[in-house]
DNA sequence: ACCTGAACACCGTTCAAGT
DNA sequence: ACCTGAACACCGTTCAAGT
């Protein structure tokens, strides 16, 4: 567990072959996936500047230019992470679902929260190019916008628009990390040059969750048929 | 024009002192409001990633270091150019709209075109502090919100969504520069697995401008007061 | 087929020093 | 008050080489 790398097959002297084939202290060769899960840890603890390919590497316990054997640059790490991190994992058949508003509503908060979970992934998204596990997730809405009779002149508006709502809100959200001392700070030095904003207190709502929702709401009251 | 650096104060051996006190040849000194500007054209230049110390040293024909009795470090250039590309140019008095739909969708398309006309800029904004520019912007968005009637305890959610819609917009209008021809290849590959988004053409889709308005127009249906 | 170290051309920033 | 070069601890990637 606490096993310090380096020292890998130094005490395998004294013979346990009584165990199974197995060998949990040495490292596992390597392979584009080992490669893609130990990226995305390192974004998760470290943020998009943590991921370096030395560092990367060393997580691995291989050499540096050892990845390049299965990845061909960097940026193709980026979007293996980043493609990995946006894969559905929910139940495919919608049945549950009383109307397409609330089948909508899920399919974007949970494309909203397993960008949330790796908080790295939204800022991303818009720079790379449209993995496959996003492109199911818009098939999917796409789908549902299909059956809930948006006219096919309105399609990619409204599917742009959802879009656009949802990866704004992600982005903000994801990078907007100050502390409650931060905004309120940041508040106070609101007051007088910009009146409106700061009697609604804008900076002091942390509602994200719930703000989203509702604004979702609205958006869909105006993309309704009818 | 082309002179080279280094050879600064040389020639100024024969004295040509009839002519008066600019000198033409010379770098002005350093300045904050300098460095601001050529960071900007650098930025506008080679992106993001393209904005180096050592390269705005350069073209400010100064030494790196020069540099840090100006600005704190280099997030702090971040700031600054953020905010100078953000100020609003246009005019305060909005006597001339007709409602207040007109004049919001007045403030958040010139607050998009002002981005886009440095396309670095909009992934940048989330990911720093509000500068005044950007408030004062928010704070032009929440007064005539106020004035359009929109109730106290939705004000929030309003500035916000309207926040997420040009963000998401803007953030992927500015990344998405592919050629036509990889977006027609794009397109090419989704025919099997991804039918609807296949069959709405949404990769082919090009009229970015268009489409903000029309999305922007139903968020707007939909936060209409009453 | 897979892995490696040395080397190259870069980074941002600290520091001690110059005028 | 303003500017500087050397140095440090990093980067991503090429290349030629090892097994």
């Amino acid at each position: 567990m606490a096993a310090k790398r380096g020292a890998r097959s130094k005490q395998r002297t004294n013979d346990e072959r009584l165990q199974p084939v197995q060998e949990p202290r040495s490292e596992p060769p390597l392979s584009r996936e080992r490669i893609v899960v130990t990226a995305v840890d390192l974004l998760d603890a470290q943020g998009l500047d943590g991921l370096t390919m030395r560092r990367l590497a060393d997580r691995l316990g291989s050499g540096v230019m050892s990845l390049y054997w299965y990845v061909d640059n960097k940026e193709d790490v980026f979007d293996l992470a980043l493609d990995s991190v946006l894969e559905y994992r929910g139940s495919r058949q919608m049945a549950e679902f009383q109307d397409w508003r609330e089948e909508i509503v899920h399919i974007l908060e949970d494309w909203r929260a397993s960008m949330l979970r790796h908080p790295w992934s939204a800022s991303l998204l818009p720079r790379r190019a449209l993995g496959p596990n996003i492109l199911s997730r818009l098939e999917m809405l796409s789908e549902t916008l299909s059956r809930a009779g948006v006219a096919a002149a309105d399609m990619n508006v409204a599917i742009w628009s959802l879009w656009n709502y949802v990866m704004g809100a992600t982005i903000t959200r994801a990078s907007f990390d100050l502390s409650d001392d931060d905004r309120a700070a940041a508040q106070q030095r609101l007051s007088e040059r910009y009146p409106t904003i700061e009697r609604s207190r804008l900076l002091l709502d942390d509602d994200w969750d719930g703000a989203f929702r509702k604004g979702l709401g609205f958006l869909l009251d105006g993309l309704s048929p009818r």
